[in-house]
DNA sequence: CTGTTAGCGCGTTCAA
DNA sequence: TTGAACGCGCTAACAG
């Protein structure tokens, strides 16, 4: 079924059927009405590919993750996906890691398929995508990137909000021992938020020293190892902040195997916010990035480029706030909380998620 | 940058650039490195578009889940996608869920897309879904499909070894009194799940109480209620079968809550295994289904209709077993374990899975 | 083995 | 407002 049968049925030309298909406001409502008919009872679907051919736009967004499968991204990929629903693109989704050729295998396939522009989240190895995408005219979407131009759209993420109502959250507990927990230092955005957090920390006239200031590489096991290492310091930390929640709960695994009790002998905070933190036991309090802020930002982005028609580059934001999401896994510091009369009940986490 | 341009500059005809990008086998070698050399430095990167309209074969796969963002799901996305790539082809990705207009939409961009098949991986409401497509040619894949043809390939999932081994297990470890915590009625894999856990608790002789068969709705919070009620039974069931790991989960939370400690006062297995479930505390015993063997099988199907060239439909397996995963969260029944000289210590999680 | 040519299905001029 | 005709970039016959 093509575009000439509905035309010879509906006894209108193809271009007629077009522009029907395509809601141009200067057809005939009657001849309109007889295409759509035509077209329901048919069945009709036009051919992707030979729109774009003819309109020289695909409507498909590229949108590259590192994984699929890690936390965080399936909600970035759902909010996209739902975006591009409601304005008419296509996802082509590729998750690129590490590997340098699947990386180029994957740019290649978006510009193959003249993509109408691309989000790059893969938070840290973006540089080189940027430039293959430059090149061939692409609008880029990526988060944190150096500079902005035409071609490059970008939203800064903001850690420090997050991060110093961490830290004043845990010293308003009575916490001064704040170790911190980071991912590897070629990650700008784990370079990043360790710099907020000693930023903050000196903000209130608390010191970090290095020996209580780790290195992971945001898994679980990296958290339970730091865990240990840390828990046989001399002075012991009372509060571990970490630069992501499966390094959090990779703490609070481990400090369970070692009989500390959360939060009466440690607290811990995460960061990001995946689902699953405030189903752990006990409810992980961490530093919440919305995916859906960093969804929208980066649609709103690529589809400014793609239809700068609709509304000139207005209502860009350029930074994405980050908030602090008190659950139970954070309490008074232990000296504090021998003072207090009576420690709350165990197991008595409340339902409902706390902002400060 | 096009085809005809690359073949000026390499002085051939176009059809000739045309065999080499597709590695035609009897291109003269000289012309083809020519071309390649020519291809290679003008950075030339052949119009998908173009390319599906003239040869009527889109290289894309249709990949329909109800949600990206629950667990389990990711991993398919990814095993499939990464076939993709292997193979040269495309996913088009689309979560639908209960929504029928949004179900429609998805399957309408399918088609327009013309893809070359579609997996509907959507456990439950794959029925009209499977309609369109027929109508349109377009090969299915589907898990657990009644009846199957030359466009609609399937594989059953078969529950019963994973839940066989469970209940043994949980016999063998002394329990008698075993519940079980399904999915709602409406999906028919949840139905079948619960189906196989009766047949096989009849096979050895223990019989199950209906008061003690509960049904949720595959999340968390369906988990914690069922465990809540169950706890307050009569006779207090000592071990809980859930048709998912989420309600796994939840059961634990809620006996967590109650002071119940697991697996020493309650055994629970979950099903699914998702990624999660190796990290809860203690470590999820469950029935695992493979996520990658769904994906293969989906893929290989869908190949098999696109290219029946290869292999002749042969390999094509038509059942995915299911296996359980022992871990930490099932152990001896209490009145046996009373009995036992003492108990494990606590903590004391091998990192290991057991398969029986 | 190579080149010529006719579509693939639709968007988009330009006249009418 | 409508229609005829051309072109988008490539594949696939077929002829050489």
């Amino acid at each position: 079924m093509k575009i000439q049968e509905i035309a010879r049925l509906a006894n209108v030309s193809i271009a007629t059927v077009s522009r029907t298909v395509n809601r141009v406001a200067t057809v005939d409502p009657v001849l309109a009405r007889r295409v759509r008919r035509v077209i329901e009872k048919e069945g009709y679907y036009p051919n992707t590919h030979a729109r774009a051919l003819g309109s020289g736009r695909s409507r498909v967004f590229g949108l590259m993750v590192p994984e699929v499968s890690t936390p965080f991204f399936p909600e970035v990929i759902q909010a996209f996906t739902r975006l591009g629903v409601q304005h008419n693109y296509e996802i082509l989704l590729s998750s690129v890691f590490r590997d340098r050729r699947l990386l180029e295998t994957a740019a290649r396939q978006m510009i193959e398929r003249r993509v109408d522009g691309v989000a790059i989240l893969t938070f840290g190895e973006e540089e080189s995508l940027i430039d293959i995408f430059r090149r061939r005219r692409v609008p880029v979407f990526a988060i944190d990137a150096d500079c902005a131009g035409r071609l490059l759209k970008s939203v800064r993420i903001d850690y420090e909000p997050g991060i110093r109502q961490t830290v004043q959250h845990l010293a308003a507990l009575g916490h001064k021992r704040i170790a911190y927990v980071g991912g590897t230092a070629r990650l700008k955005t784990a370079l990043m938020r360790k710099n907020a957090f000693q930023a903050c920390m000196q903000e209130i006239g608390l010191t970090v020293s290095p020996e209580i200031i780790m290195e992971g590489d945001h898994t679980m096991e990296a958290g339970a190892d730091a865990a240990m290492a840390l828990s046989s310091r001399r002075e012991r930390p009372t509060a571990i902040v970490c630069s992501n929640d499966l390094t959090a709960i990779g703490v609070i695994r481990k400090a369970f195997d070692l009989s500390l009790d959360i939060p009466e002998d440690l607290s811990v905070v995460g960061f990001d916010d995946i689902p699953f933190a405030q189903h752990v036991i006990p409810p992980l309090t961490t530093v919440q990035i919305s995916q859906k802020e960093i969804a929208d930002a980066a649609f709103a982005a690529l589809l400014n480029a793609a239809e700068p028609a609709l509304d000139g580059d207005a209502r860009s934001l350029n930074s994405i706030p980050t908030y602090l999401v008190v659950r139970a896994s954070t309490g008074m510091a232990p000296d504090r909380l021998r003072d207090a009369r009576r420690s709350p009940p165990r197991g008595a986490y409340g339902q409902t998620n706390r902002y400060i």
